[in-house]
RNA sequence: CGGCAAGAGUUAGUCCC
């Protein structure tokens, strides 16, 4: 049982859902820590709905079930379900208050995150952290730096979100200057640092960081891959790619992006065939590279097939559908867009 | 150390051109 429960757990985190799903079926008698992590499995794959059903159909949770119930919300910007999880709960841990503000933090509610930070007990570091992700969030760097100094206590995690913050305002050398004066540094923060120069375009300095990397994995790599096509030199993209020692989807759908952007759609086309899996991100990549090139019917015939149509799939059509001239065809596409239950923004 | 909370890489728009 304690294995089942790590290997679920494990599934979960690799996105495998349906091997999880598998797992916990075959299982019986369950037991709340199973179904715990079946809750956070459903969670963690964006499935909100199943996560909410197998909470309902748990037996007796206790306060960390209700915490993996109030993230599966909280997780996937609904803000207004977790508050009503956290009003529902019989019992409440530092995680549930943290899960709380994070929902806000992450809509970009700031004022009712700092207001659930403010009720909460006790303010660990993840508590504080979590407020500044919402000041982060925001891009508001200068709020985010004074809270930043203000802290009691700060993890690597707090140093990175202000060091991702500074560099999406363009203060790459502040940002450098930070990574530099942190205290540990993991895997997460040189990566950061290495999204920090290829956002700002700092290609050669990107480079050597990564030569500088404890590993160049897949994460480094398809930074690496995006910022060579951000300047159109989609071969060393392309190599990049190919030194990828387990290429995930994000991988593949930075190559495909780096031949589309660069107009070679029919090698963008082939790639898309080939590749292992064909996410909402690769369509929405092959959308809006016909729709480019005044293809229209193959944007489309892509859209109908793509899995999870999301805002920005909807996007690219909605502005081509504009940009042709077909107004009344716009309009429809916005109406279906939001039948379909996707939010516009 | 069986389950729960904060940070990193890929697509539209957004910023500069």
């Amino acid at each position: 049982m304690f294995r089942s429960t790590s290997r679920l757990r494990d599934l979960a985190h690799s996105g495998k859902l349906e091997e999880a799903k598998g797992l916990f079926d075959g299982m019986k008698p369950r037991d709340v820590v199973f179904w715990t992590a079946m809750v956070n499995a459903y969670a963690l794959n964006r499935d909100v709905d199943r996560a909410s059903a197998a909470f309902a159909r748990m037996p007796a949770a206790d306060t960390i079930a209700w915490n993996a119930y109030l993230a599966a919300f909280a997780q996937n910007g609904l803000p207004l379900d977790a508050r009503l999880a956290f009003d529902d709960m019989p019992g409440r841990n530092e995680l549930s208050w943290t899960s709380l503000t994070q929902s806000y933090a992450q809509a970009g509610m700031l004022d009712s995150a700092r207001a659930a930070f403010d009720r909460t007990p006790s303010h660990s570091v993840v508590a504080w952290t979590t407020v500044l992700s919402a000041y982060a969030l925001c891009d508001n760097a200068s709020e985010a730096k004074a809270l930043f100094d203000a802290m009691p206590q700060r993890s690597v995690v707090s140093w990175t979100i202000l060091m991702t913050t500074l560099a999406h305002k363009g203060r790459v050398a502040a940002a450098k200057e930070l990574f530099d004066d942190m205290p540990q540094r993991d895997h997460v923060c040189w990566h950061a640092m290495l999204a920090a120069y290829s956002r700002n375009r700092q290609l050669d300095m990107a480079t050597s960081l990564l030569h500088r990397m404890p590993q160049a994995n897949a994460v480094a790599l398809t930074t690496m891959i995006a910022a060579y096509a951000g300047t159109g030199d989609f071969e060393r993209a392309a190599a990049s790619f190919d030194s990828v020692p387990r290429r995930d989807s994000y991988t593949w759908n930075a190559l495909l992006s780096a031949y589309s952007q660069n107009g070679h759609l029919v090698a963008a086309s082939s790639i898309f065939d080939r590749m292992p899996q064909r996410d909402t991100i690769a369509c929405n990549v092959m959308i809006t590279s016909y729709a480019k090139a005044g293809e229209l019917q193959r944007a489309m015939a892509i859209f109908e097939n793509t899995p999870e149509r999301d805002v920005v799939g909807w996007t690219v059509v909605i502005t081509a559908l504009a940009q042709q001239g077909d107004h009344q065809a716009a309009f429809h596409a916005f109406c279906c867009m939001d039948l379909e239950g996707v939010p516009a923004n």
